[in-house]
DNA sequence: TAACAATATAATCAATTGCTTATATAAATA
DNA sequence: TATTTATATAAGCAATTGATTATATTGTTA
């Protein structure tokens, strides 16, 4: 087998760098959507079911399914289901550069709470 | 002048703080695009001239122009004329959250360097 | 001042996106 | 088991995006 020059090495390195850049606009995506966005900063303050989203996000259940499938498939989020109800996690301990962005979010805990108030969906 | 509730006050936070995801995700998409994010991260590295984007990512001089541009149009990179070239310089040191994105992605400096020694152009 | 080099803007277009409505699936319950 | 509730998937569509080529502008230099 031949060996690799250095410039072969350096080049290769060079494109595996660019393979993670790649990556990282994927998720960089998903958070430039202001409704996911939200959804995110929500499950800061604790796990959400779908028909919530619905409600505090005031858009078709389809529509916020399709955001959350989206989320799952990168592994931002995780998915629970829980008798009927299907909840949706924070998957971002293993993810730095996204928990800064979050950790730097607006809050949002107040909102929720007072969709909560206002007699949100059961569940549970 | 009607003085406001607390729950009108409530709403309003909550609106403003809904104002500031907006403007978030605004900042967060531009990062949310492979080319972009590849200009911001070289950019860490030194000021880079149009010319040289337009080499290292190996497209028409207009498209990197209109991604400067949208760049430029959200305050995370100013530009610099030195006579005939204009430089591009990141502008994020007061965006924390955007700047922690940059902290944790990959190094492109080699990338940059090796383009250096196969003769860029020439830029002053 | 004419030609050239670097950059910006305009016009165009295919691909992608974010939503909708309609329909399917899954679990709980009467 | 039939109905209801929660969620997912499919199909469709207008708006946006990221690229291109053509053209305008700006500064340098012969």
């Amino acid at each position: 087998m031949m060996k690799k020059s250095e410039e072969d090495v350096q080049l290769l390195e060079g494109m595996s760098s660019l393979d993670n850049v790649i990556e990282m606009a994927e998720k960089l995506k998903l958070l430039g959507d202001k409704t996911r966005l939200t959804m995110l900063i929500l499950m800061k303050s604790r796990d959400l079911c779908v028909c919530e989203f619905v409600e505090i996000l005031n858009m078709s259940q389809p529509g916020v399914s399709q955001h959350l499938r989206k989320l799952k498939s990168l592994g931002l989020v995780n998915e629970t289901r829980k008798s009927q109800w299907v909840y949706y996690s924070l998957n971002v301990e293993d993810k730095p550069y996204i928990k800064a962005v979050l950790d730097h979010a607006p809050d949002l805990s107040t909102l929720l709470k007072t969709m909560e108030e206002r007699g949100r969906p059961v569940c549970d």
